[in-house]
RNA sequence: GAGUCUGUAGCUCAGCCGGAUAGAGCAUCGGCCUUCUAAGCCGAGGGUCAGGGGUUCGAAUCCCUUCAGGCUCACCA
């Protein structure tokens, strides 16, 4: 299905045309001026300068050539040389009901790609935090954009459990616990099948461990000593796992199924899922054959004693280091794990694209990875490689979040403290029983976390504001879920009374302006989804659906539908504000929200 | 130091592959609830789009430059 750009640009280029000038220019866009007009065409003034002509008089020919337009109900030229457009009430309802009945509301599908997206990408044994809510977030959005354009997705959490952090946590538990049997040299038995410590203590081991490798600048020798012999410690643990020590596998594989556990609570609580819980783990069997085809292709050598690719080529500006695969001291790094990572889902999925949802602080090593897995050919011309990179959740001090005391803000936490807030307010302004109004505050709460994040440009910082996130007021979820709330709320009346419901057949050419205006951002979503598509950018929608609820909430306050004596024309209303009750509905399914049926 | 991103109203942010008078929300001020949920609507004030230069009929938007801040820059992930 077209948009209404597209409708409107080939009325333009056919008009341009007849008058024998080239339409290659010629585009039809939203008004910038909506007092003015509902579309514009600059194209004219553009042309000008080709021709020799003045902008006005090409403006003023294709203009009169619209007059017989069945599309457009105005077409005027005005000074320097744009050509004002508004629609055809008529076409307009035309259009809507055919967007209403077409499949995602005549989206154009995509490719049907086959896509990897990586996100989320916890660690092991770590609480999440604020900033694992953007991965999440942003990812499960993005995941849903391209799987309502048409694209086959797998969702890889792909945790951090592989590597130092593993040996620190074992040799802690080792100091804490030594009569387990995991640390008796002469055990031969079969080890246990329950884990010997549950998710609070393995949340408190970790930094315990990190904090025992760290020391000040002007530490005594003693206390240097130490904390060097315990990281010594984690590394030789962290060496023995990965050289397969049955004590060190078990006591990992109880780290993931603690860990995973805790971790699939919360993500199911945020509504964020993943199709395959892998990790860096689950990439290790190939860096062996990764590393020796690198050196077979001549593309990885030596250099002080690491093993490297070279990654940057002639045209870079920029200086780009080479991509470490091995340390000196024979490790594999966070480099080689992707690259196996990459080499992995190469083998098993074979996708069109593989999209990393991360930091954007990462893009360097990204930036290295990729390349590498081009140079070395881990992966096809054609298959992408793109990395989405979200910005850091700041505190009002301009700094990273914290807590008030300055701790790391836990995202249960968060998400315990945003609910309650909304419940607060249910309770104090709606009259309603206690069960219930939690049920709603955990909608409404998630969906304000959900939105304040999303409206916000991924790749830049944000500040979190929990004051302004619990507000709800303005350019908001709840927002967004309190129009939705209203609207169900007057389909449902209606329904009690009426013999049948509204649909888009009952829809009639718009009477007023706010009906027209809603008629006009309704009539636009397939653009705005369609360009969401294509820049994976979930605060487009964002953006889209505040607008569309504020022209539902001006029409909400211009006519009172229910009140109509006309019972046609009720319809026509009711199957406008049904429709964009559907559009709100889809949007906020893309960015991972839902809504209440009252708040 | 090199690279990169950012700088738009008091605050938080849109707009950035060039178009008309730079938009929202919060905050401030003024209206609107016997009528479909006032978590709403309508209105007012508030701007050297960091500074300077350039390209263009036209620049917040593209190019150059200065300033300020963030981030990255080989054995962490």
């Amino acid at each position: 299905m077209n948009r209404i750009v597209d409708l409107i640009t080939k009325e333009l280029q056919a008009a341009f045309a007849a008058k024998a000038y080239p339409t290659d220019m010629v585009t039809a866009s939203v008004s910038n001026r909506p007092d003015l007009c509902e579309y514009q065409c600059n194209a004219a003034m553009a042309l000008a300068k080709k021709l020799g002509k003045k902008p006005i008089d090409i403006a003023k020919e294709v203009a009169e050539q619209l007059q017989h337009s069945e599309l457009l109900g105005k077409a005027e030229a005005v000074l320097p040389g744009f050509i004002n457009m508004d629609l055809d009430p008529r076409a307009l309802r035309i259009y809507l009901q055919e967007m209403a009945k077409a499949e995602h509301y005549g989206v154009p599908k995509g490719a049907k790609r086959r896509i990897v997206l990586d996100f989320g990408g916890p660690n092991v044994a770590k609480p999440l935090h604020v900033g694992h809510l953007r991965s999440a977030v942003i990812g499960e959005s993005i995941k849903r954009i391209l799987r309502f354009n048409g694209d086959e997705v797998i969702g890889d959490v792909h945790l951090g459990d592989w590597g130092l952090q593993m040996g620190l946590i074992i040799e802690e538990l080792r100091d804490r616990k030594p009569d387990l049997v995991y640390f008796q040299e002469d055990f031969t038995g079969e080890y246990p099948q329950e884990a010997p410590f549950g998710i609070s203590e393995l949340e408190e081991i970790y930094p315990a461990a990190s904090a025992k490798t760290k020391y000040a600048a002007d530490a005594s020798p003693e206390e240097k000593e130490r904390a060097e012999a315990f990281k010594a410690r984690a590394m030789e643990s962290t060496l023995k796992l990965q050289n397969g020590d049955k004590a060190c596998r078990a006591i990992w594989r109880h780290i993931i199924a603690v860990s995973v556990g805790d971790l699939q609570k919360n993500y199911e609580r945020l509504d964020v899922h993943f199709d395959l819980w892998k990790g860096e783990s689950d990439a290790q069997p190939y860096i062996p054959a990764l590393i020796e085809d690198l050196e077979k292709k001549g593309l990885a050598y030596e250099s002080d004693g690491a093993l490297v690719v070279d990654v940057m080529t002639p045209e870079d500006k920029m200086e780009i280091p080479p991509c470490l695969i091995r340390k000196s001291d024979g490790a594999a790094l966070y480099a080689t794990s992707d690259l196996a990572t990459i080499v992995e889902r190469q083998k098993l999925y074979h996708p069109d694209a593989m999209i990393y949802v991360t930091d954007i602080r990462q893009s360097m090593h990204f930036n290295q990875v990729f390349r590498v897995s081009k140079k070395a050919g881990l992966v096809e011309e054609g298959q992408d490689l793109v990395h989405i990179g979200f910005g850091t959740v700041n505190g009002k001090d301009g700094k990273p979040f914290k807590t008030r005391d300055g701790g790391i803000m836990r995202l249960e936490n968060l998400m315990d403290e945003v609910c309650g807030c909304v419940y607060e307010k249910i309770r104090a302004n709606r009259s309603i029983e206690e069960k219930e109004a939690r049920k709603i505050a955990d909608i409404v709460g998630l969906a304000a976390l959900k939105y304040a994040d999303l409206s916000n440009q991924a790749s830049k910082d944000y500040i979190f504001d929990m004051d302004k996130f619990t507000a709800f007021e303005g350019n908001t979820g709840p927002y967004i879920l309190y129009t939705i709330v209203r609207i169900k709320s007057i389909l449902a009346k209606y329904e009690k009374t009426a013999a049948r419901q509204a649909d888009v057949e009952d829809l009639e050419p718009a009477r007023t302006g706010s009906e027209k205006n809603l008629s006009l951002e309704l009539a636009r979503c397939n653009d705005v989804l369609g360009s969401a598509y294509t820049e994976l950018a979930p605060h487009k929608i964002c953006q889209y659906i505040y607008a569309l609820a504020n022209a539902f909430n001006s029409f909400y306050h211009e006519v009172n539908i229910l009140s109509k004596e006309d019972e046609q024309e009720k319809r026509s209303y009711l199957a406008l504000i049904s429709l964009t009750k559907d559009v709100l509905l889809s949007c906020i399914g893309l960015l991972g929200m839902e809504a209440p049926d009252y708040m």
